[in-house]
DNA sequence: ACAGAACGCTACGGAAACGTATCGGCCGAT
DNA sequence: ATCGGCCGATACGTTTCCGTAGCGTTCTGT
């Protein structure tokens, strides 16, 4: 067997690498053992000192390894209701199960490891792009002047609902959704 | 001496408590520990364990004392200047030096920490309530609907600005406090 | 079937870090 | 001046975790 299914390696560095996003989202960066991913995993940790030099890259590795799937994005026409789709899917993709519950941990592990700091920020501008791509559409329709501050406008829209969850820790409902992307609008847009 | 100036227990316990919110906002809770408070603080690890019951309550003393201290906010009448006050001070008096370091630190702890999850929580509603206080006097005015979502408003204005420095890590200068609470403004305002 | 690669298990050495014990010295109030 | 209380220093036992070694076993491709 080759292409199919995986190898007994590939099966091993998988599931060290899930248990490891596991644990990362459960306890946080610093927390995290190589003994209890070795339990979690069922791999042996000789195994896998075979396959990551040291923790740090294992971590690393298993957040990156973690992409979150954006949902695609409505593109009907109306600003407001394309960046609806947007924020919503994207604050699900984002926040929802083990994404959203290690994203503290992470961004406060960021500060002190230069690799983990490179992928989150990373992480934050693609967000970001989903965000930007709809705004710019928008401006080519004609919907918001050439001169709108794109940048500002994503960080209007996202600061927000990003606040709502780490810092509130309150749930992102679609009606906030809404009242963020309408509250916003109502100062900008020439037609929704 | 008595009330003039401080007994010997208490200089060790300020000691102790000060080394600790240096180490907390360089490092972090993880790896903040007794023995490098000790050493920071000259203070004997012994001492340390005789004023406190453990690292996590002391933690939480310290970062406790380091209550933020907001400037007077002015009242000028003018809802955007107040509200350009309010949050020029309060991201200020938040996110400079050692507070502001040890935020993401504290908010990641204090997923884990019950005791710190509270006095994190008090700290943010806390912050919450001078702009609310600056709306409702808008409000009383009429500068403002009597039936706007303060709470809303209120997120609407913080998550820009603390998604700027915590997640972009970007200072939040003055001119984004002003873009925001102009931008925002906009979308309701009935006289600025 | 066979050889080599990969894995599992146990054990180990070393480094941190927690929290405690012991003792000697200094401070501060009477 | 003296005495009780607080502090400092050192050392200790314990736990936890890292990363490695050795060895037998299991899988995989030919």
């Amino acid at each position: 067997m080759a292409e199919s299914t995986q190898t007994r390696s590939e099966r091993a560095r998988q599931a060290v690498l899930d248990a490891t996003a596991d644990l990362v989202a459960e306890v946080g960066v610093e927390r995290t053992t190589i003994d209890e991913i070795a339990n979690r995993s069922g791999v042996a940790k000789t195994t896998i000192y075979r396959h990551f030099a040291s923790k740090e890259v294992l971590v690393v590795e298993a957040v990156h390894a973690c992409t979150f799937i954006m949902p695609a994005v409505t593109d009907t026409g109306s600003l407001r209701d394309d960046l609806i789709s947007c924020f919503s899917g994207m604050t699900k993709a984002s926040f929802d199960g083990r994404l959203g519950a290690m994203t503290l941990s992470l961004m406060d592990a960021a500060q002190r490891d230069p690799e983990l700091g490179r992928l989150v920020r990373a992480q934050t501008e693609q967000r970001r792009r989903f965000a930007t791509d709809v705004i710019n559409r928008a401006v080519a329709r004609g919907d918001l002047p050439v001169d709108v501050d794109v940048d500002l406008l994503v960080t209007l829209l996202s600061g927000p609902l990003v606040y709502t969850k780490l810092v509130r820790r309150q749930r992102i409902t679609d009606e906030l959704v809404s009242a963020v992307v309408d509250s916003v609008l109502s100062g900008y847009a020439v037609k929704t």
